[in-house]
DNA sequence: GCCAGTTCAACAGGTTCA
DNA sequence: TGAACCTGTTGAACTGGC
């Protein structure tokens, strides 16, 4: 059985040196069944430049570009077969060579990633449903949200016929461990702004670490500290003078803006001139400035708008009371949640800014997404609920166990993504609600048009996301956190495609008026 | 005389008493339950060339590179069986050699060395958290320097104990009977950085995907590609849950990473410039704005500090002046170019919020390929000899071909790698500084603690290093330029990895204690 | 159908520990 | 010494653009 044979004429059985693949079109007559020039096993085609057998393909592809450097244990000069081929690396990338098998061909980094995206986006193309457009037509509930003021543009379901309530969520961020929800509904910008800015992980403190760091400049790092914990942690609270903060007026952006860009600008003044003066001063680890908190206070601000509404918005209907709600009462009832989200966006000077269309693509496609954060915001671990605020003196609790009753693991799925939030995250408003907004000016949702400058809105809410952290806890921290609550953003998408398939499974009939524009549940 | 063939060569690997194995693919009709072809024992597959059980493979790999003498306690022509073999090595190696097993297939020491290393680089890349190395033990030296502004903390070894500049004979004392010995090691500034250390080779495959997708056309996200669908509807698969769809869609991370990225840089000054920018605006072609700007002179302040300082470090032992330093005289004052770096890195403010451990780990991983940089950098064609700056009327040449002493071709390698940059490159401090960051803040170094917080700083390099391109040249040469420089990163990478193994050689009595505990030298 | 790349289970080398 | 284990490498089978 030794087909050993082949040792005997060990090279390529055609031409001595080169049994270059000839082109496509000029089949060679000789070639009867085909054998691969390295190895001698049976070949299928041509590869690389040369008639090869599918292993040596694939070790060509692997390890021709590969700088490495193999060592031949023999003299260099080896003869390669089916069974020793793999003895010698050295010696077989030498033959595949010498018979004419190019590294050119091997498609480089950058090829394959077109290659990759090109498959995706065919891949996508087959499997995308393609929802109808947003036209005024199928749009009306939002715009008339969008525009009114009031809330006369109501027209909800449940109006006739009392339901249950509640949803996942809205705005629980009352419950918050942090101070500030317990300040709740007043506005005055100027207690709400100091917890926003200092409170947070307790743990933490506003430490502005670039300041100790200037003070303290032999030992930057402790090192005592422990990694995890970190490198800066605990020191001493300084309470820069936030408050000015927020006299600023969100209006004169411009002003604002410029400061941030001095700030920014300044550092590296700083480095190219007396460098050695504050050869410190980081470009991280500095408290927010004042653009920064202007904007961050913008988000709590348009969030404290959100917790009272809904009484007024609609006549209480949460008979529900009586008994936990079924999952159609709650699904429902984000019909309020979502009436929320429009309100709070409204808020945003940002928001409207952008045109009709933008904003009614933003909301239809962000909403569901939304709601899961909020449903995050608001959970309590202890009951497993969500504590839904329905008025200054009542609060809802549904049992998130509802969504036991929808199909597939729903209710694992969200359970899981919920605990994966650190409870440090979940408890912090405004990382929450930094997300949320990232998640609102999304610039990939369908039938934005504007994309471009959704775009810079929400890169400036990554921006700001991340300047939040590194004002409240340090170097790597921040850092990974940030990055982890990106990641968090990517779940997300995943975990609300599922949700939105228990949307698009309900009976429109059943369905709030303004849940069916959202997802286009007539056209079903 | 077939054994003595097939012992210098696999040319036939089956001698006619052999049990080789067959390859893989092929099976053997005759083999029922494979039999160990020394022991009968139940064999596994085929180990070094025969088939054996998992014992008499143990056993011939630790005895059969040993030149051993063993003695028959009988007549030399025992038989061996599972229950006998243990009684005489000498007839159980000689039977091994009999039936085809081949010393050659053993790894020699430096191959296992290698190996090694490669795992635990690679275990140091899933294992996040975990410390590991590095202790604060085993890294004193580089703390110190880290740690203190001065200059005292340290203790080179040529102070103290001025000494032969050696032989490396002795280092090539490689025990490996391959011809591999012939590393012998040669160092050049740049070389010895090879030898770095921790020899990364991240293909940056993955990576790089994320990077383009960027970079491509105008159009990114032609809307449909985009991995966002709207709010509903199928984002990828469907069903599969958070966690397992978090894998898959690493793709999606790719793409958030990079909005992210881009907005550290843009959030300010495009808010500034007036966020209507027109939607279709081109991100090329607009030169490089403040924040960019900024972050680029930090690189570039930092590296002037480079220049000077050296003299201070220590007292100019330069021996060799009067002549052409040797080897391992260059080898050591790879000690001084470690220390330039470690000050270097100090001035970036993103390295200094790093924890200690990690800033240990970027800079004992990343040292010698940095130095390679440095090497192109200070590469005189002209002259063959790199131009190192001693003092600031003082410069130092060195010839390049200090390189050709070591083993190997590394003169060559190094040779090729240097000429492979454009001269407009390597003239170009601005780039090679960005690749020298982009190195830098390699999140893969063993030990690392917070990956992805390093991995986001490096992020944050290639998108400078792109946007820096576009600044200079127009969109498409930009682009086409990135990603060569990209794969020169890479070839760095493989040229460090090839010449680890030079370094590991070194006698730890010959080398500055710097470079001990950057290579861990002791431990050997 | 060709020929790039991708996937995954088996393979074969080293390492560990009793 | 050898069973158990770990990991990088191989290669057969498969995917998908053209
Ligand atoms: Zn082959
Ligand atoms: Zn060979
Ligand atoms: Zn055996
Ligand atoms: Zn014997």
């Amino acid at each position: 059985m030794e087909d050993y044979v082949s040792l005997t004429s060990p090279n390529t059985p055609v031409s001595p040196l080169s049994n270059a693949c000839t082109s496509p079109g000029e089949v060679h007559a000789s070639m009867s069944g085909k054998v691969c020039g390295v190895c001698g096993d049976k070949a299928l085609g041509c590869n690389f430049g040369a008639t090869t057998c599918e292993s040596c393909k694939a070790f060509f592809r692997r390890n021709a570009l590969k700088g490495k450097e193999f060592r031949c244990p023999f003299e260099n000069n080896c003869k390669i077969d089916a069974v020793t081929r793999r003895f010698c690396q050295k010696c077989r990338l030498k033959k595949c060579l010498d018979i004419g098998m190019k590294k050119e061909f091997i498609m480089s980094e950058e090829e394959r990633t077109v290659k990759r995206r090109k498959i995706e986006e065919n891949r996508m193309k087959k499997t995308k449903p393609v929802r109808t457009n947003n036209t005024k037509n199928n749009s009306k509930q939002l715009i008339q949200l969008l525009n009114g003021g009031g809330s006369r543009a109501n027209q909800r379901k449940s109006d006739i016929k009392s339901e249950a309530e509640s949803s996942f969520s809205d705005s629980d961020v009352t419950t918050s461990p942090l101070d500030n929800s317990s300040e709740g509904f007043h506005e005055s910008p100027a207690s709400s702004n100091k917890a926003t800015v200092i409170n947070s992980h307790q743990q933490l403190t506003t430490e502005t670490r670039g300041r100790m760091l200037e003070m303290s400049p032999p030992e930057d790092f402790p090192s005592d500290s422990s990694p995890s914990t970190a490198n800066g942690v605990i020191r001493s609270q300084s309470t820069m003078s936030v408050a000015d903060a927020f006299n600023i007026n969100l209006r004169t952006m411009d002003a604002l803006l410029n400061t941030a860009i001095s700030a920014e600008y300044n550092v590296v003044v700083d480095l190219v001139r007396g460098n050695d003066t504050s050869p410190l001063s980081p470009v991280r680890d500095r408290p927010l400035n004042e653009v920064e908190m202007a904007k961050l206070q913008e988000l709590v601000v348009a969030n404290i708008a959100l917790l009272a509404p809904l009484t007024e918005e609609r006549p209480v209907d949460l008979h529900y009371d009586s008994g936990d709600p079924t999952l159609l009462n709650v699904i429902n009832l984000t019909d309020i949640a979502i009436r929320r989200m429009i309100k709070m966006a409204k808020k945003l000077a940002a928001f409207k800014t952008f045109c009709q269309e933008d904003q009614i693509a933003l909301l239809k496609g962000g909403c569901t997404e939304l709601m899961i954060l909020r449903s995050v915001m608001s959970y309590d671990a202890d009951k497993g609920c969500w504590k839904i605020p329905h008025t200054e003196s009542h609060v809802n609790h549904i049992k998130v166990e509802v969504l036991k009753e929808a199909q597939g693991n729903l209710y694992e799925e969200h359970q899981r993504f919920i605990q994966s939030f650190d409870p440090l995250w979940r408890s912090d408003e405004h990382i929450m609600l930094l997300l949320s907004a990232i998640t609102l000016f999304d610039p990939n949702r369908p039938h934005v048009i504007h994309r471009d400058a959704i775009k810079l809105e929400q890169e400036s809410y990554y921006y700001l996301l991340r300047r939040y952290l590194e004002s409240v806890v340090g170097g790597c921290n921040a850092r990974s956190m940030f990055l982890k609550l990106i990641a968090k953003i990517s779940e997300l998408h995943i975990l609300n495609d599922n949700h939105v398939r228990v949307y698009l499974d309900l009976n429109p009939k059943e369905v709030e008026p303004l849940l069916i524009e959202i997802f286009d549940l007539k056209s079903r």
